[in-house]
DNA sequence: CCCGTCGTTATTTTT
DNA sequence: TAACGACGGG
């Protein structure tokens, strides 16, 4: 038996009194690296252990599988008792509640759980007049509207989308997508709240079974969220549910999805008698990172506030260096990172974070060529992928027969000769017939619908349909006859019987992409389940809601710079990190202003205070955007941090602060363009310092056979030339 | 049905 | 610049 006082006293007075707190809400605001996992985990182990509260009374809900994951193992790591707790997901939380409740939602207890592409395609079958693209936009839409717990009724629905048609299309899309009897994501949050809402009976049915309920990361909860949570608490009806909330404002980064930073700024108000506790010691960054992430989010005025502070001593102050290019940006990052390996720090201490997917490429380039590894996180997600779609479509249609979009995208995969309109005709008539005709209609919907067209139609549609028909019946035979096996077996005959593994390894040989590679890794991924229905419904259940969780070959072990989104970053740290890009425009994104600007500082609060040990910011004044070439400005969040948290290095541009430009605009040369900005930069008189040769100053300029030349006298006595263009990387202008 | 070409358009994305 | 969708010919 473990003892409570052990854990106890790892805590430091703040975590403590979180931990031990009872008898009314509690808000913790906790910092980046103040040890909040350790005090959620502390405290479901101390209510179980200290407490007597039943394990499975207690709800603990988080963002993403990963964090749930790592919060069940800490937790019962600490008290073994906690493998019973409710660990969850939001979303897998409301998957739960539907297959429970699926006949109050209204939906099939099969269901599966479609993502936005699948959202966009139901929307332009429900409204044929939209085009595609105008069908993802409504799509999105609709998914913000649900986020925003609105209905097609809604009269708040005007917020989220003007346009007079869109109550019409949310409510084509919901008719849909009930018909399938599927759900979206938003459902899985917005349907929960609509049955408890609407039935008494079953909120105190749940009132009763989880007395407690935690949320992490609560800055990022949306509107439906919010009221799940009010709805669970019963906080208007007193039904004695103790609510716990951790997150932290400055943190919060997902507004564009929904995410509402108000249910943390105002949950004082919306749980009365809330207290509300800070957790402000830092145990992660240097004092020296926490300053120029403290300026930053300062400058916010719409914040709870709390001051971080250093547990671990200052450390040196952050890099802020101005690089001409884009192209010396990444130069400047692998010399750093290859300076740092060759004194023993590995790579997997580094991160390169940027504010958009696309900033990667040049790293990528760049770190192939000097055989630098490296990982990027979470551009192309394995989930997204054409071939794993397909293969989870074979299964979501034989775990609900009434997935249209399922069918859809493989009934004619690999071609079969069935049109778009043969595809209507048996959609048309499952809708027509599934109320009819009786239960075993009904179950077995498309299939049936096949089987009942095929005979009215050409010879080729005809065709098409029986051998679809006897695909999905050979593997339906053999799925009811496997019970006992694996569901990757199963998985692995539906790749193979389909016809899809040859389809896309045939792919593979025209294109050189994985894709039979990654339809194996689907299979292995699925050897843990049973091949029954539950096993099958389980399975995608995981994948759908942990869209994380198959990253093939990514081995954790691997030795490998990480490539990343800030956005990506939350939850993680490093040693060592490079923040890129802080040119206005780039980050903050143009046209934010407001409430967007808040976010995009919080954004870059967010990635400083990634770093442990050291943080390196590079601000470029030429960048290739969009195939031209722009001229860029520092990032106004540069400015408002202040010099003086920042050693810099580089030249800063004229905008930033007072500085005056080098000299060296009358060396002789003319300054044309940001090509020949070259000879601005690397003046006579400029003090440089190399990685080999240490500190020197530039002495003489000039071209040799059409290259800048610069010769450099370094303090050791060492004379030598480089040509910058080629070779700024190992060369930094000292400006100080 | 497949493949090539032309034109358009560029965030962030836990689930 | 590049990547992806729309369209038309084989």
């Amino acid at each position: 038996m473990p003892d409570a006082d052990d854990y106890l006293a790892l805590l430091n007075p703040e975590q403590k009194a979180a931990v031990i707190q009872e008898g009314a809400p509690l808000l913790i605001l906790a910092g980046a690296g103040s040890g909040k996992t350790r005090v959620i985990t502390t405290k479901i182990a101390y209510l179980i252990g200290r407490k007597q509260v039943q394990p499975y009374s207690i709800l603990a809900v988080t963002f993403t599988k990963k964090a749930a994951k790592e919060m069940q193992d800490r937790a019962v790591a600490l008290e073994p008792l906690a493998a019973n707790a409710q660990i969850r997901t939001f979303h897998s939380f409301g998957s739960w509640f539907l297959r429970k409740y699926a006949e109050e939602a209204g939906i099939d207890k099969n269901f599966t759980v479609y993502d936005d592409d699948d959202m966009a395609t139901l929307v332009s079958k429900a409204v044929p007049a939209l085009s595609r693209q105008e069908a993802a936009k409504a799509a999105h839409r609709i998914a913000l509207a649900k986020d925003f717990c609105l209905t097609p009724d809604s009269k708040n629905l005007v917020d989220i989308e003007s346009s007079p048609d869109f109550p019409e299309i949310y409510a084509a899309y919901e008719k849909r997508l009930r018909s399938t009897g599927n759900v979206d994501f938003g459902d899985l949050i917005l349907l929960p709240v609509l049955v408890l809402n609407d039935r008494e009976q079953i909120r105190m049915q749940m009132h009763y079974r989880f007395r407690v309920i935690m949320v992490d990361e609560y800055q990022d909860s949306n509107v439906a969220q919010f009221k799940l949570l009010q709805a669970l608490s019963g906080a208007e009806e007193n039904a004695g549910v103790y609510v716990c909330v951790v997150g932290d404002d400055d943190q919060s980064i997902y507004r564009f999805r929904g995410a509402e930073v108000q249910n943390i700024l105002t949950f004082q108000q919306n749980f009365p008698g809330t207290e509300l506790i800070r957790l402000e010691r830092n145990y992660r960054s240097t004092g020296c990172i926490l300053a120029a992430a403290d300026r930053i989010v300062s400058n916010n005025e719409n914040r709870l506030g709390k001051t971080l502070r250093a547990e671990r001593g200052n450390g040196n102050p952050p890099v802020l260096v101005f690089l001409p290019t884009q192209d010396d940006e990444a130069a400047f990052c692998a010399e750093l990172i290859m300076k740092a390996y060759k004194k023993g720090c590995p790579y997997h201490d580094w991160a390169i974070l940027y504010r958009t997917n696309a900033q990667s490429l040049e790293f990528e380039t760049e770190f192939l060529h000097r055989k630098i590894p490296y990982t990027v996180v979470g551009s192309l997600k394995f989930y997204e992928r054409e071939e794993i779609k397909d293969i989870l479509a074979f299964l979501a249609l034989i775990a609900n027969p009434r997935d249209e979009i399922a069918f859809r995208r493989i009934v004619n995969k690999p071609a079969h000769g069935i049109g778009e309109k043969t595809q209507d005709t048996v959609v048309e008539y499952m809708k027509d017939h599934a109320g009819t005709a009786g239960g075993g209609e009904l179950r077995s919907g498309l299939i049936a619908a096949c089987r009942e067209c095929a005979k009215s139609m050409s010879k080729k549609a005809q065709r098409g349909l029986t051998d679809f028909v006897s695909v999905i019946d050979d593997l339906t035979v053999y799925f009811d006859s496997a019970a006992a096996g694996k569901l990757s077996v199963f998985i692995e005959k539906t790749a193979e019987r389909s016809g899809l593994l040859e389809y896309h390894s045939s792919q593979d040989e025209i294109s050189g992409t994985q894709r039979a590679a990654n339809i194996q890794e689907l299979i292995n991924s699925a050897v843990l389940y049973p091949c029954t229905r539950q096993g099958l419904t389980d399975f995608l259940d995981a994948i759908e809601l942990d869209r994380e969780i198959e990253i093939p070959g990514k081995e954790h072990d691997a030795d490998t710079v990480t490539l990343i989104t800030i956005h990506n970053t939350k939850g993680l740290e490093f040693s060592r990190v490079i923040i890129t890009g802080l040119e206005n425009g780039i980050f903050p994104r143009q046209d934010k202003t407001g409430s967007d600007l808040e976010e995009e500082r919080r954004l870059f609060y967010v990635g400083i205070t990634r770093a442990r040990d050291e943080l390196y910011i590079t601000s470029c004044s030429v960048r290739r955007l969009y195939g031209r070439t722009e001229y860029m400005q520092p990032s106004q969040f540069l400015l408002e941090a202040g010099k003086d948290v920042f050693r810099i290095l580089g030249t800063p541009p004229s905008t930033y602060g007072n500085d005056t430009f080098p000299a060296a605009l009358h060396d002789g040369e003319p300054r044309k363009t940001a090509g020949d900005s070259l000879s601005a930069l690397w003046c006579s008189g400029t003090r440089l310092y190399h990685d080999d040769w240490g500190y020197g100053q530039i002495i003489k300029t000039g071209y040799t056979s059409g290259e800048y030349v610069i010769t450099v006298q370094f303090e050791n006595g060492t004379c030598r030339q480089f040509m910058p263009q080629y070779q700024a990387h190992s060369l930094m202008i000292i400006h100080e």
